[in-house]
DNA sequence: GGCTGTTAGTTCGGATTCTAGTCAAACTAA
DNA sequence: TTAGTTTGACTAGAATCCGAACTAACAGCC
C-alpha cells in the first residue's frame, strides 16, 4: 500500500514562505489581502513577510491608495532583482537564452541562430556552453546570482538522469546535455536540468493565464513533430518515467500515409509540418522551401488562404479535422480546462480555429466538450524558455529560506 | 498566476496522524519502525500513536520477535474495527453493498441481483436506499460506525453534484443521486458521494498494487462501454469537470462501424462486450443470450478458444489488437507504470494478453513502452465497491481527529 | 481643527507541536 | 551473569502559529 512522506515543522513554515510568494507572483498586494487570500493570521503574514523581505526576496512598494476608508496598506511586492533562472531553448534553428527574475522580468536575452540539426551534438553542447557563458558574466556584472538553469529540448527526455533519448528535430540521440553542459561550464554552475519543450511551455502557459479556475490544461506545440504538456489539477503530468504527452505517435487513423518513425497513422503524419506543407503546395513551391524563415512561410500560406486559394483551404480544413479529432481524444482522457495551440499553429491557427473547435465540441463524449476551450497560444517562441527559467526558479519558490 | 492554500498549524498534526495511518495501512510495525519509514523523531511517533490509539484507530499488538540483538519493538497496527467506510455498486445487473473497517476487513457484504436498467432510476434509488439501511442496521447491531457512503456508477458523474449524467449501462440519464439518496435516508446518514465505477477500480488497484514504486496507472473497465481510471503521481485524474478518463468514444479508426453514441470509430464498438460478442459469434448463438451470466458466456467462450475454435480465435485477437491500440494511445499520453484490465477482461483478457502486450511494445514511441506493464486485475467483481469504501474512509485518513 | 469610524499592521502572550537529550526496560549473545 | 543493543517514554526546549489587544494611518463629518 501507499505512504507518503511526513511533514516535519520546518516544513511548514517553508510551505508559507513558498505561499506567500507564490501568490505574490499574481502582483503586489497588501499584507492583510495576503491575509484573507491566504487564510494565515495577519501576525503571521507579518512574520512571514518579514522573513521574505530579509531573504531579498520581496521589498514593500508604495502604499495603497484607493479612496477606501481607513488605513491605507503597504503593498508588497516581489524583489528578487538579484536571482533569476535561466531557461535555454535549443529549437531547430537556434539557441535561445532567457533569464527572468524572481518576478518573472526578463534580466537577459539572447537569440543565436543557427541550425542545430547541421553540426554534431557535441559542437551543439559547445556554443550551448558558450551562450549560457555569456549569460553568466552578464549576470554577473548585473550583479544577479542565477539559481538554476533548464534545457528545454523537443524530443523525449530522461529528466531525472538529464540525458535526451532522442530528439529528431535536432537531430540528437542518447546525448548526456546535462553531464555534457556541467563538465564544460565547471562545478561552480548552478543545478541543470532538461525537460521536454511541450512541458515547459505548458509550465508557461499555466503560470501566465489569467483565469484562477484553470487547472487542468494541455498545451501542444507543433513543429515537425507533435507533443504536448499536460498540467492537470495545477502539476505538470509527467508519468512513471517522463514519457508523458508524447502525443505525435498516437495511432489515429491506420489508413493514412506512413509516419516517419515507420508506423501507420500517427496524429504528427496528420497535422505536423510536413503534413499541413504537402497538403498545401507542391514540393517545387516556395512554402516548402526549407531554407526560407518558417513564418515567412506560413505569411504567405496565409495570405493565399485569404485571397481564397482553395488548394490552401483545403489544407488547412483537413489538418483541422484531423487536429481536431486528436484533441478530443485527448479531451476525452484528460477533461482539460483549456487546450493551447502553440508551434507553427500560431502561424497559422487562427484560420483553423473555428473549425477545430467544431470537431471538437462535435466529438467529445462530455456535454459542451467537458467545458474545454481551444485557443492559440500567444506567447511566441519565447514560450518554452521561459518554462525552463520558471521551472528553474522553483526551487525558491519551494523552498525561499534555501536562497541564502 | 497559481497560487496555492497555506497550511495552518493544525494541518501539520493532521498530516502527520494521517502520515502514520496510512503508513499502516501496509501491516504492522513497531514505533521504531515507523519513526524511521515516516522520517519523523521517535518522541513525535509515541504521541501520533498514543493519540490514534486514543482515537480507536490503532491498538497495540504483540511484541516483534525477530531474532535480532535488543529490545523487540511492540508492533501497532489498523484497529479502527468499529469504524467503516461503504462501497455501493449499481451495474447493470446487481446492486452490491461492501462495507470495509479501517484494515481494509470486509464488515459487511450484500448484493442483490437486478436489471438495474429495467426499473424506473427512483425504483433503483429505493432498492439502494434499502440496501444501505439494511447495511446500516447490521453495522450498528455489530457496533460499528460508518464515517461515508460511495456509490459506484457505471457513467458520467458530476461528482462535486452528486449528479450521474449519463449511465448507458443502466439507463439513467441526470439522476441526483446523493441527494435522492439523502432524503431516502435521512439527515443522520453519514456523507454521501458518487464516483465513476473505473475510477474507483483505479484506487482500489493503486491502493492494493504491491510495489511502491507504481504512482502512475491506468485501469480499465471493460462492459459495454470502455471506461478509465487513471492515477497520476499517486493522485486521482479528475480533469476539470471529472470527465477525465471517458476513454470509451476515443476515436482510434474513422473506417469502423458506428459506435450506440452515432459516431464512428469509438474504442467502445472496437472493444466493448457488443463488439466482441459480434465478433465472436452469430446472433442466435448461446454466447449472445443475454438472459445467461456474463461469466457463463464467456466460460463458453473461454473453452472455445482452447479448443481451437477458428472464429472465436480470430475475435479475440482482433479485440486484442484493437485493446492493445488503444491502450498504446493511453500508454502515448499518460506513461503509466502499470495498465490494469478489468471488466469482462478478467474472463477471456488470459487469452488476449499476450497480444495485446505486443501491440502495446510495438506501437508506443517511448522505448520499452516506456517500462510499462499490461496487466489483468485480480480483483474480481468488487473493485468498484471496495474502492468506494476507500474512498468513503478517505475522511478518516486526511483527518485522523476527526472522527471524534 | 478635532472627533469618529475604519482598515492596516505590530506586539504580546499563549497554545500547540515538533525535537534533542536522557534513561529505564527488555532482550540477545557471549 | 555481564555487555551490548534497541525500544519506547519522559522531560525540557525551541519553533511556529494564532487570538486579542494595541497602535498607526487614513477619510469623512461636524
Amino acid at each position: 500500500m501507499k505512504a507518503d512522506q511526513a511533514r516535519d515543522r520546518g516544513s511548514l513554515r517553508r510551505t508559507n514562505l513558498g505561499s506567500v510568494l507564490r501568490l505574490l507572483r499574481g502582483g503586489p498586494r497588501s499584507r492583510a489581502q495576503i491575509a484573507t487570500e491566504t487564510g494565515l493570521p495577519k501576525p503571521t503574514v507579518t512574520s512571514l513577510v518579514g522573513e521574505l523581505v530579509g531573504l531579498g526576496l520581496l521589498r514593500e512598494g508604495p502604499a495603497q491608495r484607493e479612496g477606501a476608508v481607513g488605513r491605507p496598506g503597504t503593498l508588497v511586492q516581489l524583489d528578487g532583482r538579484d536571482i533569476c533562472g535561466i531557461g535555454v531553448e535549443i529549437s531547430t534553428s537556434y539557441v535561445h537564452v532567457l533569464a527572468l527574475n524572481l518576478g518573472g522580468e526578463p534580466v537577459f536575452e539572447h537569440r543565436t541562430e543557427v541550425a542545430v540539426a547541421d553540426q554534431d551534438a557535441e559542437d551543439a553542447l559547445d556554443l550551448t556552453a558558450r551562450a549560457i557563458r555569456a549569460c553568466g558574466a552578464a549576470l554577473e556584472r548585473d550583479g544577479v546570482r542565477p539559481v538554476g538553469i533548464t534545457l528545454a529540448v523537443p524530443g523525449v527526455i530522461e529528466a531525472p538522469a538529464g540525458v535526451v533519448d532522442y530528439a529528431p528535430g535536432i537531430g540528437w540521440r542518447d546525448v548526456a546535455v546535462v553531464e555534457g553542459l556541467r563538465s564544460r561550464l565547471g562545478p561552480d554552475t548552478p543545478p541543470i536540468a532538461v525537460e521536454n519543450d511541450a512541458k515547459l511551455c505548458a509550465l508557461t502557459e499555466y503560470l501566465l493565464v489569467e483565469d484562477p479556475d484553470v487547472h487542468d490544461m494541455v498545451c501542444l506545440t507543433g513543429e515537425r513533430g507533435i507533443a504536448a504538456g499536460i498540467i492537470s489539477a495545477g502539476r505538470l503530468l509527467r508519468g512513471a518515467t517522463n514519457f508523458a504527452g508524447e502525443v505525435g505517435h498516437m495511432p489515429l487513423d491506420p489508413e493514412r500515409r506512413p509516419c516517419v518513425c515507420g508506423r501507420a497513422g500517427c496524429w504528427e503524419a496528420m497535422v505536423g509540418l510536413d503534413a499541413i506543407m504537402e497538403l498545401a503546395a507542391d514540393p517545387d513551391d516556395e512554402v516548402r522551401d526549407q531554407k526560407r524563415p518558417l513564418e515567412d512561410r506560413f505569411r504567405t500560406l496565409h495570405l493565399r488562404a485569404e485571397r481564397g486559394d482553395e488548394r490552401t483551404s483545403r489544407a488547412l480544413a483537413r489538418v483541422a479535422d484531423d487536429l481536431g479529432l486528436g484533441i478530443a481524444l485527448l479531451t476525452d482522457v484528460l477533461n482539460p480546462r483549456v487546450v493551447v495551440l502553440g508551434g507553427y499553429f500560431t502561424h497559422i491557427g487562427d484560420l483553423m480555429l473555428e473549425r477545430v473547435r467544431e470537431v471538437v465540441r462535435g466529438r467529445v463524449i462530455a456535454p459542451d466538450a467537458g467545458g474545454c476551450q481551444v485557443v492559440l497560444s500567444t506567447l511566441g517562441f519565447t514560450a518554452a524558455a521561459r518554462g525552463g527559467a520558471f521551472l528553474a526558479l522553483d526551487s525558491v519558490y519551494e523552498d525561499p529560506a534555501d536562497v541564502a
